[in-house]
Formats: structure tokens, sequence, C-alpha cells
DNA sequence: GTGCAGGTTGAAGCGCACTTCAAGTCAAGG
DNA sequence: CCTTGACTTGAAGTGCGCTTCAACCTGCAC
């Protein structure tokens, strides 16, 4: 029995890949994964296509679009100059992003522990919005 | 000439809150805003109204969706056991997106710092992609 | 009156990342 | 042979937060 494990279904793949087979169909359709292989119709998925697949995975995870990730794998995986000004614009993106969700969450900590039951009262609250109404003089 | 800057024309609002006229159509269709008062059909806003604009704003501005956004402000702007739940897993979730979002940029940051020029030829790369892949044994 | 800026409406569109659906195909097992 | 389960397709739907469009109306300046 030659390479038993070598092919996979695209419901195990996607199994494995933590993901819904919907999504890989969707992600072959929209040219981020090459057309796979099929054998009486169905898709099978060779070790290098699932490794595809997994770098797709990773870059979501590292916080790309699918857009950008398709620019990304046209980068190939050797880190060249359009490689490494993705990554860094997505670098900056992710602090903006970060920086965002702590901005949100110190104003959120303020009013939980503010000593104002009613929000309204709350200086810094009303601060926080009335700057933005009056800023039009 | 009383009350001369009292009321405001929908531009003039949207204008000073930072959004779009349309935005605040679309709040008052999902009910966020409550049906602005007409003059010859035109809607025109006190500053009550205003307020309470700066009010949506500023809960969005702390990450919260619109759909939330219309809990917080059936609670009241007093802080009850519905306010305080709602902020509590707001936090919760803005520290997940902190925590996800500095996962990625750590990624990245390894891969712009690596050695291994190619990427899947770098180790911390390919463990952290191989995992899911071979999870499913 | 004429023009113009800015308002009105409902319906449709957008971008993202998929999911869901209907109708059909295929291989294996009992 | 027939069922079962996993697969196939294209088209349409989802959720979010709006924007855009077409067609129309209003108030003010000149």
């Amino acid at each position: 029995m030659p390479d038993n494990d070598a092919r996979l279904a695209i419901g195990e793949l996607a199994r494995r890949a933590g993901t819904a087979p919907s999504a890989l169909r969707y992600y072959e359709r929209i040219g981020l994964l090459p057309p796979a292989d099929r054998a009486g119709g169905k898709r099978h998925y060779s070790p290098a296509s699932a490794e595809r697949l997994a770098l797709v995975r990773l870059y979501q995870y590292a916080g790309f679009t699918l857009k950008e990730i398709r620019k990304l794998l046209a980068a190939g995986s050797r880190r060249g100059a359009s490689w490494t000004s993705l990554a860094e614009h997505k670098i900056a993106e992710l602090d903006a992003r970060i920086a965002e969700a702590q901005r949100a969450k110190d104003l959120l900590e303020h009013v939980l522990n503010c000593p104002h039951h009613d929000l309204l009262t709350c200086p810094n609250f009303r601060a926080a919005f009335q700057a933005r109404l009056e800023a039009g003089s």
C-alpha cells in the first residue's frame, strides 16, 4: 500500500487546517490556491498543496487579508522587497489596531472605576465627547 | 435672534461629529437615534439629540458594535448591571483583540529579523504551520 | 424666476470572508 | 441494488456599517 497518507480529501484537509471545506473552495475560486487535482471530479490534495494552504492560513494568522495574501504569495516565499514592504505596513497597521483597542479599553476601565454613577456626569466622559461637538466653531 | 445656535442641520451635525450625513440617517433607520424633528421635511437637531449622537459615537470609539450600543442606550446612562456586564465583556474582547494583534506582530517581526531568507526554511515559521497539518493524526 | 447647495426617500451596492442552498455525482458497504 | 456520506457546481445569502444612486423637494441669494 504505497502513498497511503499522501493525498487528502477536502474534508480531511479542512479539518486538519481548522477551516471549513467551503473555505477551501472559496480560496480556490479567488485564486489563492491553485485548482486542486481531481479524482472523479473530487479534489484531492498533495502534501505540497496542503503546505500551500498552511502558508495561507499562517498569513491569515499574521493579520493579512486574503487580498494581501495573494500579493504575498505572488512575491514568493523568499523575503524580497515587496514582501518586506507588505510586512512592515502590516506591522504598522497592527500597532494602530493595538493602540486603538488599548484606548478603548482604558476608557471602559475608567468608566467602571469612575466614582460617577451616571456616565453623563463623569467629567472625563463628557470631555471625551463634548470635544467632538464643539470643534466645529 | 434667539436660539441662533441651538438647532443644527444634518450636514452641520455630521461635520461636527465627524461622520457623514448618510450615517446619521442610517442610525435613525436602525433605531439608534430617535426620529429627528423636521422643519419642512428636513431634519434639525437639538443640543440634546446632538448629545445623544455624541454618546453613540463615544461608544463606537470604545469598540462597541451598533447592536451593542442599542443595548447600552436601552440600559440608560446610569451604570446598572447590564451596562457593567456589557462593558466587562467588551474589555475581555478588547484584551483578546490586543493579544491577537500582538501575536501577529511578533510573528512578523520575527520573520523580518530572522536569518532565514526563505520563509519556508525558517524553523519557527515551519513549526507554526506544520503543527496545524499534522494535528489530525 | 433661476440657480444652487443641501436636504428628502427607498432601494441597491460595497468589501470582506465566507456560508448556505439546491440539485446533482461518486465510491464504498451491506 | 440501494443507501449513505462525502463530494461537486453556481448562485444567492450573511453581518457589519455604511455609501451610493436616482429622483425629487426646499430655502435662500441674486
